[in-house]
DNA sequence: TGCAAATATATGTACGTACATTTAATGTCG
DNA sequence: CGACATTAAATGTACGTACATATATTTGCA
C-alpha cells in the first residue's frame, strides 16, 4: 500500500518530504513487527540488542560505554536496560576490577540460551522478511546512506 | 558514511538484514533532528504533528479518534499529548455537543501563529533537507512502499 | 422501556528516549 | 601530596509508546 494511502494523506509538498514521511512511517511498522516478535520471549528489541552485543564480546566483558558505542540509539539509557535484563538474570554486573569506576557486563548462560531459542524459533526472519530482491535492498541501502550525506 | 562505518558493525546476514538495520538507524537520525528542530519552539515532534492536522480541519473541530487516525504512529496516545498542548493554551478541548462521548479539539490563535512562526523560520527546510535527487526520492518511496508489502 | 453491546476517551503501568545532574573513581598538575 | 578536572555510570524528570483497563455515553434490540 503506498504511503498516501496508509496515512490517508493526499498530497505532500515534494517527493523529498514524502520520502521522509515514508522513511519514519516504514521505520515504526518495523519495529513494531520486531517487538511484536520478541514479546513471547518477554524482551524488549533494546534488550535484545544489547544481549546481542554481550554475546559478541562474550566471555570478554562490556561496559556500559561499549554498549552505548554499539547501541543503534546513542542516547538511549543502556544503564536502565542492563538493569532490566539483570533483574531477569540474563546479565551480571560486577566492578572492574582495573577500573573501579566501570562496571564489566556478562551475558549469563540463561542469556545466551535465550538469544539460541529465539534464533531456532525463526522469529527474526519472519520479523525482518521484507519483499525486496537482493538487488533492491541494495539500492535501499544505498539510497539510505546517500541520505544522511549532510554532516 | 556508510552503515557499517555508523554502528561499527563490519557484517551483516545479508542485504536484506542491513537494509533493516540501515531504516531504522535512518529514522532514528531524521527524528533526532527534527526534535532538535522543534526544541526551540518548545514542542515535541508528536505535538507539532497534531497541531498540523488541527490547522488542517481549523475551523472545524477534531476528535481524538480522528487525530488518532492521522497520526504516523497509531498506537500513541492523542489523549496526552493533547493534554499538553492544552496546558500550553495551543488547542481547547470541549465536549462535542453532538455525541457527549466525543471531544472537540480546536486549534487557537496562539497555536496557528506558533506554526506560522515555525514555518518562517525555516527549520522544516532544515531538518527535512536531504542529498537526495527528486528521482531517487522517488526511488526511494518506491521501494519502502514495496518493502511494507507483505500483509 | 430497559439492559447489554458498542463507542469515545481517559487513565494506569511498564518501558524507552532525551537530556540534565549527581556520585564515585581516576588522572593531572601545581 | 592535594586541589581540580575528567571520566564512568547512575539517577531524576519530562515526554512518548504500547497495551490493558476504566468511565461515560450512545445504540440496538428484546
Amino acid at each position: 500500500m503506498r504511503i498516501e494511502d496508509e496515512i490517508k494523506q493526499a498530497h505532500f509538498q515534494d517527493e523529498h518530504q514524502k520520502a521522509i514521511i515514508n522513511l519514519i512511517y516504514t521505520s515504526g511498522w518495523l519495529q513494531l513487527r520486531q517487538a511484536c516478535a520478541f514479546k513471547r520471549f518477554a524482551l524488549t528489541s533494546p534488550q535484545f540488542n544489547i544481549l546481542r552485543i554481550l554475546r559478541g564480546q562474550h566471555p570478554q566483558p562490556a561496559t556500559v560505554a561499549l554498549l552505548i558505542e554499539r547501541m543503534l540509539d546513542k542516547t538511549s539509557n543502556a544503564s536502565r536496560i542492563v538493569d532490566r535484563l539483570e533483574e531477569k538474570k540474563l546479565v551480571t554486573r560486577t566492578v572492574c576490577p582495573s577500573n573501579r569506576r566501570a562496571v564489566d557486563i556478562r551475558i549469563t548462560p540463561a542469556g545466551l540460551a535465550l538469544l539460541d531459542q529465539i534464533e531456532e524459533s525463526g522469529v527474526m526472519q519472519a520479523a525482518a522478511h521484507a519483499s525486496l530482491s537482493e538487488a533492491e535492498a541494495r539500492q535501499l541501502n544505498d539510497l539510505l546512506d546517500k541520505m544522511r550525506d549532510t554532516d
